[in-house]
DNA sequence: CGCAGCATAGAGAACGTTTGCTATATGCTC
DNA sequence: GAGCATATAGCAAACGTTCTCTATGCTGCG
């Protein structure tokens, strides 16, 4: 592997010289010696060594991205919107799934302070647990005393995102358009608990009630994990208390797919005989059949602004935060609720 | 950021004694000293510069996974499984979207190179294009002289993977269920050309075909792009030719969710009027109404295997190339043929 | 009791790059 | 023509860690 010194011998200058051909410095160098060292090193394939250059600048040009989990299509493309703006900046992206896992998140954070990473990018909420809290700002204080951006794309313990969206308003016009297509009875999959952006959430959901002057019902509020089986077990759950519901309102996409394949193996019909609609939109939910209405998240967008904010700080500055659009999408899981058999929640 | 002389000073040792200490070298050092050093490093949250040791190593514990693109479910099932082993081990995770982009994935290997990444895993399929392959080959070798591990887990231009799925056997199992459910007329949605997955899983059903004694009809053949898109294309162009088929079998999953979303929007019932089977079970596929019926690759664990078939390399060795079994999952997209409207050919 | 050998510790070099400072040459101004 | 500014190049230090030697003191055996 050839080095910046054997560049500058071959190309009879001082390494120093050739250090400030290749990486782009602004150090005055002539343009014959400058052809000849950037000769040379195309001729050796010269890589610079990325983590020599690391050390002097304390950091390498690499950006974490911190996801619940990279299978997870939501988290996938918030990956993805990072990537293309970190590597449009020559900066490599490293994923890390936590599993909301304390311990698997704590080892990731050491690893990547260990090779000084020059940001770190929290993808997804926060859980609410106050030790959790207290040892993740200790470690969020400590590499930004290194000097590495960290950038929050929702909500978490120590504060609002640095780029997201209004949750509570997302939900709450989705329940907005489910009034308008004429349902009352409206069921929320909510998620679980702990974790901020379901309270988000579900505080929008209590909005949109709220703003269509419907009483909020306990029983038609159900918590579950945030996952596909979460959204089976919701309209299983559901179905059993026998409290009647013409739409069910889902926390995410996810929840809600599962909630339509349970559905669909209890022979219920959306929309039909329930209404049913998600958050996020994921690509899946545009490829199920029905088409799953839902409310799109500017999700890559989320991770390309995430990476410019990091940048941002990088550069010294302060960005600050920005809270993108969303926007309803109706495709075929909702309509109107049918006059005959509108409470499906007797039909169990 | 506490160095490793300062841990050094304040334990009143040598820095090359806190080194061996903190390092887990097998040199011995005294009990006595060795709690001293530890308990500063402790003290003054000391983390490893993973730079200045890779710097001597010559490498950085970090693995690189080059997929075409991250959102797609198979490439994040790979990439989580990867990332499942590597962490186990202390290493780090880059993703590297390619986008099957040329030069997209000669900068990733670049910039790969720079950092110097212990292993670069790459789980897509090659393309066939002689430049391109020219110019990989040369990377691949230069990592490998780099002293980086370089794994395929999907066929290549530069030959077999290294650890991967009987792709022919896959699809032909899958004709075989199909046939065995009384199809003969199965049509194939057979990915891009220049894709080598997709020519080996084309083989498996010509194969597939041979072993049933099915003559190779070139009109059931459609190829497009190997995403949902090109699932719905492929659908309406052998709907356009008009040659019957009472089952479509597709070259991944994507391209059957794709022709579900389509068939589900012509009215065309499934498994009513055609089966339709997929490749590679993604997640999704179990979660679609009808449930696809799908032949299931141990994507995750490819990924696991993918990552311990690099430390093999690693550690010095030549690790044994792998084939991993497939399963053929039925789930309710596919049935026997309809006794009279068998052909939907002519529907259109 | 003396010496070999072992257990433990430290000194110093090396890795590749950048950068502040110094040095040299060139040309311009007065 | 002398002095000075400017353009360009080189020297050397510094970053944090590991590793190879070398050194020291102690144990145990003859």
């Amino acid at each position: 592997m050839a080095s910046i010194t054997e560049v500058a011998r071959l190309a009879g200058v001082s390494a120093a010289t050739a250090s400030r051909v290749v990486s782009g410095s602004d150090y005055p160098v002539s343009a014959a010696t400058r052809e000849r060292v950037l000769e040379v090193a195309r001729a050796l394939d010269y890589v610079p060594n990325a983590l020599a250059r690391g050390r002097l600048k304390g950091r390498v040009p690499v950006v974490a991205v911190i996801v619940h989990d990279i299978t997870d299509p939501y988290f996938a493309e918030v990956v993805r919107g990072v990537e293309d703006a970190a590597s449009a900046a020559g900066f490599l992206v490293i994923t890390c799934s936590s599993e909301r896992d304390a311990e698997r998140e704590r080892s990731y954070v050491r690893l990547l302070r260990s090779i000084r990473a020059a940001a770190v990018v929290f993808a997804g909420s926060g859980l609410d647990d106050p030790a959790l809290t207290e040892e993740m700002d200790r470690h969020l204080a400590a590499m930004r005393a290194d000097g590495a951006a960290v950038v929050h794309l929702s909500p978490h313990a120590l504060g609002e995102p640095d780029v997201g969206v209004d949750n509570p308003a997302g939900i709450a016009a989705m329940i907005a358009a489910l009034v308008a297509l004429g349902h009352r009875r409206i069921a929320f999959l909510a998620g679980p608990r702990s974790l901020y952006v379901a309270r988000e959430r579900l505080a929008g959901y209590r909005l949109g009630l709220e703003a269509a002057e419907i009483g909020y019902d306990e029983r038609l509020v159900v918590r579950t994990s945030f996952d596909a089986d979460g959204g089976a077990l919701g309209v299983e759950t559901l179905l059993a208390t026998g409290v009647p519901f013409t739409a069910l309102s889902c926390a995410n996409d996810l929840l809600a797919l599962g909630a339509l394949g349970r559905l669909a193996a209890l022979g219920i019909a959306v929309p039909g005989s329930v209404s049913v609609a998600g958050f996020d939109d994921i690509p899946t939910a545009a490829l199920v059949a029905p088409g799953l209405s839902t409310v799109r998240l500017p999700l890559r967008e989320m991770g390309r602004r995430g990476f410019g904010h990091a940048e941002g700080i990088l550069a010294g500055g302060e960005p600050s935060p920005q809270t993108l659009p969303t926007e309803v999408v109706l495709r075929d899981s909702t309509g109107a609720p049918a006059a005959a058999a509108a409470h499906i929640g007797s039909v169990a």
